[in-house]
DNA sequence: CTAGAATTCAAACGATCGTTTGAAGGTTGG
DNA sequence: CCAACCTTCAAACGATCGTTTGAATTCTAG
């Protein structure tokens, strides 16, 4: 159970099948698929998860953990001192999303497939990650309302939604914007990052 | 090829495999459940459409020929005054697809399954997407340019990008926000429309 | 009315899907 | 060494996938 081995059959079923889910989508990815990439005998799957709706969940568990952990301690080193800037929380949200995107080998294909969560309007999976995630969202939430008082909780709540949605579109990489050549997939991220951090802070005060 | 009655078996197939699209995918859906939803017969999809993938495609044609006429006559008609506002281009951008998700009976699917077709990074999907629909971007991109003269290239595309993501994630009703009880589908939509102009404008400028 | 085209139909094609099985292989503690 | 796992393996399960076929049916023009 605590074992991790870096590349076991488990981690490398998880890392094949993150693949493919950001490329193919959740139903247009087969487990043969996976299986082949991962290297293992297709009844790896359901010997050492059950199922592919099981799998799917372990390949959100694995990365929003510590995402989700990273995002909680940088809200509460944020919010520790007296004056927070709206910048600072932003910041809090956004920056460990963008570390996550730049983590060998991995990482910027889970952003993409949390995309898919999005689109997905799967009731299974939107009650998945609310149920596990859930929380940390109101967190920052709170962190916000204090930030902005004189945007009313409907007003504040939709504006928060919009952020949401440009970070998950930005973060996934589905614009127009390419990376330069020469410019390094570090530099591009981070300069994406600042975008958005500007941009949401310019459109919550308004 | 000009005929179109409201419920001939292809609007029939169209109508139920929008649906079906939004809800479950292009590879989720099967062109079983669409032609059962749409009370036709399997063969009907192949006979009409020719295969799958250009049943897809004509999903996307059906909507979007009107969607950016409509977008490309508001901007004309935005532009046509000597000076414009930024609110007035966001506007004519965003109110056809607005009305779009109005429409009685598959509109409010269809900018889901717009959703989706960012969400698959197929390049097939873009590649027609962007031959038949990218004139109207650049478009609006000239548009932007001339309001924002301070800022340069390359930054009016990131925010433009930013619009565009907050822009189909808020259509396509990924949010959080929940429409409330007595509270009208049209003023709903018509409210989010508000706040996205308001922020994006807000964004735009900074 | 009727010949011919257009459409619908039930049935089947081979391919691939997620999942299960039972035997073979590998590892570990007594 | 061997008995007890734990893991991997090839093979197959029934179900469902997109697509095709050829006959039945409906529509339409002369």
């Amino acid at each position: 159970m605590s074992e991790a081995p870096l590349f076991s059959t488990k981690q490398r079923i998880l890392g094949a099948a993150e693949d493919l889910f950001a490329r193919h989508g959740f139903a247009g990815a087969s487990l043969r698929q996976v299986t082949t990439a991962a290297n293992v005998n297709l009844a790896a799957v359901n010997y050492h998860f059950g199922s592919k709706d099981k799998l799917i969940e372990e390949v959100f568990r694995r990365r929003l953990d510590e995402l989700n952990a990273r995002r909680m301690a940088a809200l509460a080193c944020v919010t520790a001192k007296s004056k927070a800037s709206l910048e600072e929380v932003l910041d809090a949200f956004i920056t460990p999303a963008l570390e996550l995107s730049l983590d060998r080998s991995g990482g910027s294909a889970f952003v993409r497939v949390l995309a898919r969560a999005y689109a997905e309007h799967n009731e299974h999976l939107r009650k998945f990650l609310s149920d596990n995630y859930g929380h940390v969202l109101r967190e920052f939430a709170g962190a916000f309302a204090k930030l902005l008082p004189h945007l009313d909780k409907e007003e504040l709540y939709w504006r928060l939604d919009i952020v949401a949605g440009a970070l998950t579109y930005a973060m996934a990489d589905f614009g127009v914007i390419k990376r330069r050549h020469g410019q390094s997939e570090r530099d591009f991220r981070e300069r994406a990052a600042q975008h958005l951090i500007r941009f949401a802070a310019a459109g919550l005060r308004e």
